[in-house]
This record gives structure tokens, C-alpha cells and sequence, in this order.
RNA sequence: GGGCGGGUAGCUCAGCCGGGAGAGCAUCGGCCUUACAAGCCGAGGGUCACAGGUUCGAUCCCUGUUCCGCCCA
């Protein structure tokens, strides 16, 4: 055995990291080639700084490099540009924390030392997510990695903000926006979510001002009442519409407000009475507007009470408050009644604090003239979502857009480059000195600025992020070459968040989209179809899949750092049932190859271990195959195309079968049809090369009296068609295709001393697809099924080699003998005859096609038993044939449907009934036998 | 309440333009057959959620019902 003989089972550890580490080392990721017309670009979506690699990533990771790979592999100049997001207050948060753990808070530091501080936290720990998208055999060109925070992505921010400002887009204004009271910042109404908890419903009396009636209304937050601004009634309220336009007097406050009618109450819910606290609800505030009604704001920064309301509640903080105004309220009389009440409650995605409408000055993007370009921009195809459905959705959102809230409270960020003047008067500027000038026109003399202390929301440099990462403004080679960028590929959730901004705000500063396709896919989900989260436990790292963890590390992991410690228990003992032995180690092939087959156009991604252990075994199954190849094939004779003239039928075959497989590899992945692509390579190399055409093969490396032209020929499409495989598999399968390319390659008379990943793709050939040798090998493996099948059915040994009888036409038995060697190594067949009469009693029967086959197994077999095998087959064949009869029975059938569609049924019918005549025969001779005996 | 998905084998999911229901895993039976037991050879398993309609013909198209999920309010 020469030396590059390969272990039994294969073993990714090391490969991966040596493949890896050749491909950067060599240059590998850079794009090649100059052309522009055929460049291929993928912008990563930048993963959160903080982050750590996710099922979701690796899935998302998995999708571009496959495509990429492919896209390099067939010739174009291909960047996967990669880069990683400043998260503001993700960051903010994790630095904090840290911060917290030696007794300090941010403002301890001040706001520069703070900034700093972030910095060395990203320096040291920053970016942990960018390694691990190397174990996923990324091919991102890492000298291009860029951080929303780098010096030129900064510049772009800062011109994007002042030349948005100078358009009119850009406002400064106190509005209600979400306020998180934790972090004390604005968020976007993207980064509140809401969710069901169980909470109260307050009804309280509301006297008249005048005379003696009152009202009742309704509330989940009776604090709110210290800011109402009025009471509601819908308009046709016939209980109440005398009461329009009086007052009430309202308690605690001891205000007067007056009762007003609006159709945004819902005159059947609660008691059809709505306080209406324009301050304090984002439903009132617009109630407010058309009644213009005052906002009252009660709350402070941290959601405590403000001066505004009465002595008695100053001061307490807002849950405090809650039960401080039911017991004064109850105290009067007042609190008609408490019901227990599901509601939705809002809560910052960050902070998980419960968020507060509040009142500030926020810095806006005035969405709507953007959004318009943006949609036409979609309609009109410039953008192509696929699956094609999402469009609908990003429609749906960019037709309802609101203003976007993009000043935060926190200090990690883009600073705004807004300077505030003494009197309030706000310079926006490229620079200080810039807004010093300004201020100077409009003062008439210099005064002190100071800059606005607000950052800029992480999504806002994200939506820049396909051109500023290219060197934008700045008018770079690479932005002429690689913008617009071919696709995007990113999750359903983040359409609103990221694709729809990128959209509006590329268009809007160079005239393009950001790029002409969007694929959008699933969610990866654990088994159940959870939400894969650590409060959930279920989270499954890919690093582990593919390095393997033991169950006590993986159980660490799981409960490691909780947010709700009390639930590690029950974390732990769902993952030592799921996992009692930790997970086995899978390799990276396995996993991409899983997560490609899993790419379906649906919005959930199961992730079922099953599939994963069935791919690793894949990976096995090709290992073993290449290093059959390799052991029959180095050192000896691999042929050269001269070989064509002495090809086998079984070589034309598996050649013929590799054309077909490529070509539908091809279209797969070009319409994003990750799970089709996989398929259809895990079927042609483990269905047709590995089970039928290496043992086909066999026989003719070591039977006796093969000439050796053949063998040369078998040698020949044997290192070939794994030679071209492994191209076609690489895109999903990296490493194990490199890694056994390099050995198969120079036996297939190519590669020299280049890598797999840089070789060209395969292309299909339509001189090598045979439709005539497909059609009779098809019917060789029909027959050689057969008779295993019979064999299986009548519990023959696997090594008893048995003598075979046949009936049919000449043409049939002719082709039979074609291929007889097939026969008999394949299906275990001493030798085979044609039958000129009657077979012998006790045979076992087998139809295929035209062709009846007998194996005379007297005394071996088990009369009633085959009897019963022949039954069955019977009926279902019955079954099958009335159904065709029926068809054709039918006039109009026959009248109206396609003609090529009835030839097909007819043909169908007619081989049904030589089937059955068989079985029937079969059937007729058994009974014989038992009568006999 | 509005929008969007989905219900196909025990499980996870494919199924393009309407024309004899598929894969992987799991299950069952038989095999260490000289690349692979992470393997080989076989087998069983489905009222395609339900009810109508269109059609010669419906898992597929239309309508309604029902259940589940997601997003928005």
C-alpha cells in the first residue's frame, strides 16, 4: 500500500484546520480576476461585535460560502466581504457589567476613559464570532474585514447624517418614543417587543365636575391617571353621548378634564370609557393631537413620579406609585373593581426593563420620501426577493413606515455631529470647527458649542453597510467593481430592521440598490421547533456539533451565566435526557451539508440531530469510496481521454448519471434551492457511484479474462467522475473534498499543485449524457433488485450463489445477456439460462417488465409463503391497474387529455398486464405443486 | 383585529407548469460479501387536516371550515 493510503474512517479535526489555514496562507479569499461584469459580492450581515457564533449564523454562514465557493469556482471575481457591527447598547451593556464587577459605573469614568475602555474590551474580546467563522470554512477576504466603528465606515455615517440633515430628512423633536427606564435611552419601535403577561384591570370612578353623576373607566395602569388629559367616549355611544363636552373631575389630581368623543375607543370593551394620557400612551397621544389636548408627562428618566404631580406621590418610583394611587383611590371609594387581565407588555429586547412612552427630543429619519424609492425600487425588480413571498411583507412595512427614532442615550456609538448653541440652536457639521463657523454666521460672534451627547442607533451605519464598507464616499475601484452586490442573505427577521433601511438609504446616496437579490431564509429552530435560547436551555453551539462536548461541559455550558438561575435544574436534566452521552464530534462538512439540506423555502429550520449523524456518515461514505479508488487506482494505469473508445456500458452510465447530477446542481443553487443541490449529489455519489457503479465496477478490476483496455477505461470514469464530484460537492463540503481531491486529482490528470477551491467548476457536457444506456442500466439494476428481492423474501443465504431462469422476449433476454456478468455478481447468480418450457415445481418468480425470472428453489422454499408474497404483489398490482383501466376507460379521458399522457397510460397498462399474467402463472403452478404433494 | 405562513410516512421535511405519493432519520428482517457495521441487502409504513367546487383527472388551482405558528396593532 503506498503511502497515501487514507485512515478506514475519516476525521475532520485535522483536515479542516490544515485546509483553512493553505487557503488564507495562499491568498485564497481574495477575489481574482479584473473584470467587472463578472464580479460576485456578498456582504456578510455584519454580526454583533459582542456576539458569539449561533446556530443562525452558521446556518446564514453556510449559505454564502456555498455560494461564493460556487461563484469563484465558475470563474467570477468573487468578495465576501466580512465585518462585524459596534452594537451599541449590546456593547454598552457587556463593558458595563464588567465595569459593575470592580465597584464602578460609566460615569465614574467619564465619557472619553469610557469610550476607551470599550475599545480595549473590542481589542481583547471583541470579535470572538470572526474566528469561529473560520471553523465554518469561511471564504470571507479577511483583509477586507471592516467594524462600523473603523475610521471610514465613521466618515460615511457622518456625511450620510449631515447631507440627510441639509435635505430636510433628518429632524430634531420632542416626540413620545419608547423609553427604556433601565438603560435610560430611546429604542426604535423595532428593538420593544411585546409579549402576553398577566396583569390587572383597574375600573375607577371618574365624578362629574358638575352634578351628580360619574364615570367608570378602565385601566392596566392606574398610575397613568396623575397624567390624564381626558376621558374618552366613542362618538355614537348612545350610554354616554350626552356626556360629551362636560367634565370630570379628576381624583387625586383634582384636575378638571373634559370628556371628549373619539372613534379610537371601542365602545364594547371594558366599561366603553377611555382615559386618555396623551403623555403616556402611544394610542393617546394621537387622541391627544386631534383634540389638542395637553401632554402631561409624570414621569422622570428613571420612571419615577416628577413634580408635576401631587406631593403625596413625588418621587416613587412607577410600580410603587401603581399601588400608592389604587389605595388613595380605594381610600375615596373611587376603585369600582380589580379583574385579573392578559395583556401585552412591552419590554426593551436588550434590557428586558418594561418600556416607557415617554416624551424627549429624538433625532428622526424622515422615512417616508425614502421609503418611496425604496418600494419602487422592488416593484419594479431592481431588488428580487426569493422566495418571492417576502415582498410582500417588506410592501406591508415600508407602506406603514413611521419616522425612525436614531438618537440614543448611551455614549458607545456615532456621535452626533449636531452642536448645540447657548440659546438651543443646533449646527449640524462635519466638524467642530465647521459648526463653529455656523454658529458665527448666525450669532454674529463666537459663542460656545457644545455637541450634542446623543450616538447614533448601531442599524444606522448597518444600513450604509454595502457601501461604506467599499469605501464609500470616497469614489474606490472596489465600489465601481463590486456595487451593487449580486445577493443578500439574511433571516426573516431582520427585513425591517436592516434590508429595508440598506435599501432606502443606499439608494438614496449612490443612485443603486444594495443589492439585486435577497434570499431569505428560515429560523434555525431546535427539534420541537423552539426558539433556540439560553433561558430556554436548547441552545446548541455549531462549534460543539462539529468538535464534539461532553455531556458535563455541555451542561456546564447550558447553565453558565443565567439571567433566571432558578431554571438550571431543569435545563440540566432536559440535557443530560437529550444528550446522555454529550455530543459526538460531526466535523464541519457535516454540519453545512445538514444545514444545506435543511435550506428549504420554509420560515422554520428544525435542527434534528438525526440528519446531522446521517450527513457525518456521508462524509464517511465518500471517504471510503475515494479510498477505494485510491487502492485500485495509484500507482497503475488511470487511463486518458484515449480511453473513450473502451468505456464500458456501465462507465457510459455513471457518466451519463454525472451530467444529469450536474446539471441539477447547477439550477439548484441558482435558485436558491440549497436542499435540492444536496440532494441531489448525496443520491448521485451515494445511490448510483458508491452502491451500483463501484460494484459494477469490481468485477471488472479483478475478475479473471478482463481485457485490460477495459480496466483501463474502469480505472479511467472510476477517477474521473470522483474527480469531478468532489468539485461539484466542494461548495457544500469544503475540507473533505479538498482534502481528497489533492490525492484523486493527479490520478484524473489535473489539478497541479492548486487548490480544489480554486479549481473550475464542472460543467456539464450533453455529448456524455446517454439516454439509451441510462434506460438499459435502469433496467439491469430493475432485474438485479429482483432478484435480490426474492432471494430476501425467501431467506436464501446472502453467499449461496444460485442458478436463474428466464422468460421473454428475445430482445430482452438478448439484453440480459449483455449484461449477464452484472447478474451474476451483483445479484449472486451461478449461472442463468433461457426457459423453453415450463418451469421447474418450486420455483420463485419475479416480472420485470418483459422479462419473467425463475430461481427453481425446490425444497428450499415455503410453498404457502411464497404463495402469499405473490398474493400481495397481486393485489397491489390489481389495485394499481384498475385505477389505469378506469383512466382509459373513460372517454373523455381519452378525448381531452394530453396525447402524449394517454400513449404513457397505455403503455403503463399493458406492462401491468404482462406483470399480472406472470404473477398470475406463478400463482397457478404454486397451487399445482400443492396439490400434488 | 390586520397581514403572512403551515397541516404530506412514527419524526424532520421535499414534492417545479395539475397526469402512477418521495428523501433522511427511526422501525422490522437478513448479512463482518476482499472501500465503508458511521457499512451492505431487503421490507413495512400515507383518507396528502376537513368539506365543497373547477377539471377527463386535484397533494397541487378556487371557496369555506378547523388547528398550529410568526409578524403587526
Amino acid at each position: 500500500m503506498s503511502d497515501t493510503a487514507l485512515p478506514k474512517s475519516y476525521d475532520p479535526s485535522g483536515v479542516e484546520r490544515r485546509w483553512y489555514e493553505a487557503w488564507e496562507g495562499s491568498g485564497c479569499f481574495a477575489p481574482r480576476g479584473e473584470e467587472a461584469d463578472g464580479a460576485y459580492c456578498i456582504m456578510i450581515p455584519p454580526p454583533n461585535v459582542t456576539g458569539s457564533l449561533h446556530m443562525g449564523h452558521a446556518f446564514q454562514d453556510t449559505i454564502m460560502d456555498a455560494l461564493c465557493r460556487w461563484q469563484r469556482m465558475r470563474g467570477r471575481a468573487t468578495l465576501w466581504q466580512t465585518g462585524t457591527d459596534h452594537a451599541g447598547i449590546a456593547t454598552q451593556m457587556v463593558v458595563e457589567r464588567q465595569l459593575e464587577g470592580e465597584g464602578l459605573k460609566r460615569h465614574d469614568l467619564g465619557r472619553e476613559a469610557f469610550i476607551e475602555r470599550v475599545w480595549s474590551w473590542k481589542a481583547s474580546s471583541g470579535g470572538t464570532i470572526v474566528g469561529q467563522l473560520r471553523r465554518m470554512g469561511a471564504s470571507c477576504d479577511w483583509s477586507r474585514e471592516r467594524f462600523t466603528m473603523d475610521p471610514g465606515l465613521s466618515a460615511a455615517v457622518q456625511e450620510v447624517f449631515v447631507r440627510l440633515h441639509e435635505e430636510g430628512l433628518i429632524y430634531r423633536g420632542k416626540r413620545l418614543v419608547n423609553w427604556d427606564p433601565v438603560l435610560r435611552t430611546a429604542v426604535s419601535d423595532l428593538e420593544v417587543l411585546s409579549a402576553e403577561e398577566d396583569g390587572h384591570f383597574w375600573h375607577m370612578r371618574y365624578p362629574l365636575s358638575e352634578g351628580d353623576g360619574s364615570l367608570v373607566v378602565a385601566t392596566t395602569r392606574p398610575e397613568t391617571m396623575l397624567g390624564d388629559a381626558a376621558v374618552a367616549v366613542h362618538p355614537e355611544d348612545d350610554r354616554y353621548r350626552h356626556l360629551v363636552g362636560r367634565k370630570v373631575r379628576l381624583p387625586l389630581a383634582e384636575r378638571e378634564i373634559p370628556i371628549i368623543a373619539d372613534a379610537y375607543v371601542d365602545p364594547a370593551f371594558g366599561t366603553g370609557c377611555v382615559k386618555i394620557t396623551p403623555a403616556h400612551d402611544f394610542n393617546d397621544y394621537e387622541v391627544g393631537k386631534r383634540h389638542d389636548l395637553p401632554l402631561i408627562n409624570i414621569l422622570t428618566p428613571d420612571a419615577h413620579l416628577n413634580e408635576t404631580v401631587p406631593e403625596a406621590f413625588r418621587g416613587l418610583e412607577r410600580y410603587e406609585a401603581r399601588k400608592a394611587v389604587v389605595a388613595a383611590l380605594e381610600a375615596q371609594g373611587l376603585l369600582v373593581k380589580v379583574e385579573a387581565h392578559r395583556h401585552m407588555i412591552p419590554r426593551g429586547d436588550r434590557s428586558k426593563a418594561v418600556v416607557e412612552p415617554l416624551l424627549t427630543d429624538q433625532w428622526f429619519v424622515r422615512t417616508e420620501p425614502l421609503a418611496v424609492e425604496a418600494i419602487r425600487a422592488v416593484e419594479d425588480g431592481r431588488v428580487r426577493f426569493v422566495p418571492q413571498n417576502w415582498a410582500k411583507t417588506y410592501f406591508e412595512w415600508m407602506r406603514n413606515i413611521q419616522d425612525w427614532c436614531i438618537s440614543r442615550q448611551i455614549w458607545w456609538g456615532h456621535r452626533i455631529p449636531a452642536w448645540h448653541g447657548p440659546d438651543g440652536q443646533v449646527f449640524v457639521a462635519r466638524s467642530a470647527g465647521e459648526a463653529a463657523d455656523q454658529a458665527l454666521r448666525a450669532y454674529g460672534h463666537s459663542v460656545p458649542l457644545e455637541q450634542d451627547p446623543d450616538v447614533l442607533d448601531t442599524w444606522f451605519s448597518s444600513a450604509l453597510w454595502t457601501f461604506s464598507t467599499l469605501g464609500w464616499p470616497e469614489a474606490t475601484p472596489e465600489l465601481a467593481r463590486f456595487h451593487p452586490t449580486s445577493v443578500l442573505v439574511t433571516g426573516f427577521d431582520i427585513i425591517f430592521f436592516w434590508v429595508a433601511r440598506m435599501i432606502m438609504m443606499t439608494l438614496k446616496f449612490t443612485g443603486e440598490v444594495p443589492f439585486r437579490e435577497v434570499y431569505i431564509h428560515g429560523l434555525v429552530r431546535d427539534g420541537e421547533g423552539q426558539k433556540m435560547s439560553k433561558s430556554k436551555g436548547n441552545v446548541l453551539d455549531p462549534l460543539d456539533l462539529i468538535d464534539g462536548i461532553s455531556l458535563p461541559d455541555l451542561v456546564a455550558k447550558r447553565t453558565r451565566d443565567m439571567m433566571q438561575p432558578h431554571l438550571a435544574e431543569a435545563i440540566a436534566k432536559a440535557t443530560r435526557r437529550e444528550f446522555p452521552e454529550g455530543i459526538p464530534a460531526f466535523g464541519t462538512d457535516a454540519l453545512r451539508f445538514t444545514f444545506a439540506s435543511l435550506a428549504t423555502q420554509g420560515r422554520d429550520i428544525k435542527f434534528d440531530l438525526g440528519r446531522i449523524g446521517g450527513y457525518r456518515n456521508f462524509c464517511n461514505k465518500l471517504w471510503n469510496a475515494a479510498r477505494f479508488v485510491l487502492l485500485n487506482a495509484e500507482g497503475v494505469d488511470c487511463g486518458s481521454e484515449a480511453c473513450r473508445a473502451d468505456l464500458s456500458a456501465c462507465d457510459r452510465w455513471i457518466r451519463s448519471r454525472l451530467q444529469g447530477t450536474l446539471g441539477e446542481v447547477d439550477q439548484a443553487l441558482g435558485e436558491y434551492r440549497f436542499n435540492d443541490a444536496a440532494n441531489a449529489v448525496y443520491q448521485f455519489l451515494w445511490g448510483s457511484y458508491c452502491d451500483w457503479y463501484l460494484e459494477m465496477v469490481k468485477p471488472v478490476l479483478y475478475g479473471d479474462g478482463v481485457g485490460e483496455k477495459a480496466r483501463v477505461a474502469a480505472r479511467w470514469t472510476m477517477v474521473g467522475v470522483l474527480e469531478t464530484s468532489l468539485r461539484l460537492l466542494h461548495p457544500l463540503m469544503p475540507f473533505i473534498t479538498e482534502e481528497l481531491w489533492q490525492k484523486v486529482a493527479p490520478l484524473a490528470g489535473v489539478g497541479g499543485g492548486s487548490f480544489l477551491m480554486l479549481a473550475p467548476w464542472p460543467q456539464r457536457d450533453e455529448a456524455l449524457v446517454d439516454g439509451s444506456v441510462e434506460e438499459e442500466l435502469g433496467w439491469m439494476i430493475e432485474v438485479i433488485t429482483a432478484i435480490r428481492n426474492l432471494r430476501g423474501e425467501m431467506d436464501v443465504a446472502p453467499g449461496l450463489r444460485l442458478p436463474l431462469l428466464v422468460q421473454g422476449e428475445a430482445t430482452v433476454v438478448e439484453r440480459l445477456r449483455r449484461h449477464e456478468g452484472l447478474v451474476k455478481s451483483l445479484a449472486r447468480v451461478d449461472n442463468w439460462r433461457e426457459l423453453d418450457g415450463a418451469p421447474p415445481s418450486g420455483s420463485v418468480s419475479g416480472v420485470v417488465g418483459e422479462l419473467r425470472l425463475f430461481i427453481p428453489l425446490a425444497g428450499v422454499i415455503d410453498i404457502a409463503q411464497e404463495a402469499a408474497r405473490l398474493g400481495k404483489s397481486l393485489e397491489r398490482l390489481d389495485k394499481d391497474l384498475e385505477k389505469v383501466r378506469k383512466k382509459l376507460g373513460n372517454p373523455e379521458f381519452l378525448a381531452k387529455a394530453k396525447g402524449e399522457v394517454v400513449a404513457k397510460e397505455e403503455a403503463k397498462a399493458a406492462e401491468m398486464k404482462q406483470q399480472r399474467q406472470g404473477l398470475l402463472e406463478a400463482l397457478e403452478r404454486l397451487e399445482k405443486v400443492r396439490t400434488q404433494s
